[in-house]
DNA sequence: CATTTATGACTGACCAGTCAGTCATCGTCA
DNA sequence: TGACGATGACTGACTGGTCAGTCATAAATG
């Protein structure tokens, strides 16, 4: 069983994954064509769980929408509940790799901030992502792992990052509030509520993020010269 | 049907409510107890849809818990649904009492600020009223009267009042950053973060989400004086 | 005693997880 | 090369259990 995932999930590491195609293109590889329908089915996991959360949501469905039948979801996850333990991983790791691959500190601080923040605003707002964030605050306290996996990957380095960056302000005589390095959340809140209220009241009022973004850098830097 | 839960409203709001007690103290009149009856099965119903999510709470838990039989429930509700619906609208609704009751602006718009924040904190945060908090975004997107309802009771509320104490602070001239007035999401956002963030990582690290909100307002106001 | 209110056993729908059977693919041997 | 048996991925009908909502009956009330 277990043997059966790390083959599968090595198959899809190795593989070049010759067409996005599911039933157009027969792949000659047994263990690639396993790899893609697992990638069918989490895709599909996906925004089954995002639309109807995790009790809600059918096996069922799941398969429908994955081309597949209920039964070989089996073969790739144990059971439910691990389905959307390992999804979360699986959806999380890309980005965390990016994260990762920061540019070096050139520029300004608030350059760097604001360049950064843009890029998460415009990739995450409105996105599948942005979803994604609200699925864990949701599921969250009922999966503890994770809360757990999501803090550890993602939380604790962004933070980490993120002080980093404020010290250097800093450091550069950017930021003048030298206690701001002990709240780096202090910088990010912003950018989540953009994320939450998106998802719930952009019916109602919706949020120019990035300009919302513009005015909180002005309060942490200072307003901006506009020569 | 709609009858007997207008009804059942009425009395609540009618009846002076004798005794907190449930079995201990019979009493006379017979919409008190149905009243007091639903208080306890929407204190219940709370417990239940915060700590399991609406779909995987079982109304026999809810009647349980409460001390009531479940068809006992359906006396007050028309179905799962729109209890969960009432149940939030009921909740919230003393919250919003509290909201307009706000003192007048003496003192400090900081200190107005510092007050009513950190009340908010203490009141919300590892409360049953942050879990509620996190409970509306979790449910939000599958229950737009809810969503709707919190936008427009609470939400739009906050926003304008905080709006306003902005723009009071800006005439006082303690607050420098005139662009803030268009979002005051700013502000509060690092006070949601906090409600969520315990909810999700207090295991991990805790917050002081009161040193938290005075370094933000360092950040607003300006750095204070420590004489 | 008539009426209102409460009960909890019951029903039917629903759904996670199973498993016996099917069939495409692969290795092997003539 | 082509035929053939072994493999295991895949299927979907089925099972066992769960749970929202009902209703005949009982208790409380006035």
């Amino acid at each position: 069983m277990i043997k059966k995932l790390t083959k599968a999930a090595a198959a899809e590491a190795a593989t070049p994954k010759p067409e996005a195609g599911e039933e157009a293109a027969p792949v000659s590889n047994r263990a690639a064509r396993a790899a893609e329908r697992r990638d069918a089915i989490v895709e599909a996991a996906m925004e089954e769980f995002i639309t109807r959360g995790f009790a809600a949501t059918r096996l069922d469905d799941i398969a429908k929408r994955a081309g597949v039948a209920k039964g070989t979801i089996y073969l790739h996850f144990k059971d439910k509940e691990s389905m959307f333990e390992e999804l979360v991983r699986t959806v999380i790791v890309p980005v965390v790799a990016k994260l990762n691959a920061l540019p070096p500190p050139t520029g300004s601080v608030r350059d760097l901030i604001e360049t950064f923040a843009g890029n998460f605003l415009k990739e995450v707002i409105g996105t599948r992502r942005g979803d994604l964030v609200r699925l864990i605050v949701a599921e969250g306290p009922r999966f503890p792992a994770v809360a757990d996996f999501y803090y550890r990957e993602v939380v604790s380095r962004g933070m980490a990052g993120m002080r980093a960056l404020i010290e250097l302000g800093i450091a550069r005589g950017e930021i003048h509030q030298t206690n701001l390095a002990r709240y780096p959340q202090i910088v990010i809140a912003p950018a989540m509520i953009a994320v939450i209220w998106q998802s719930l009241f952009a019916r109602h009022a919706p949020l120019d993020a990035h300009d919302m973004l513009r005015v909180h850098l002005d309060l942490i830097f200072g307003e901006r010269r506009t020569t």
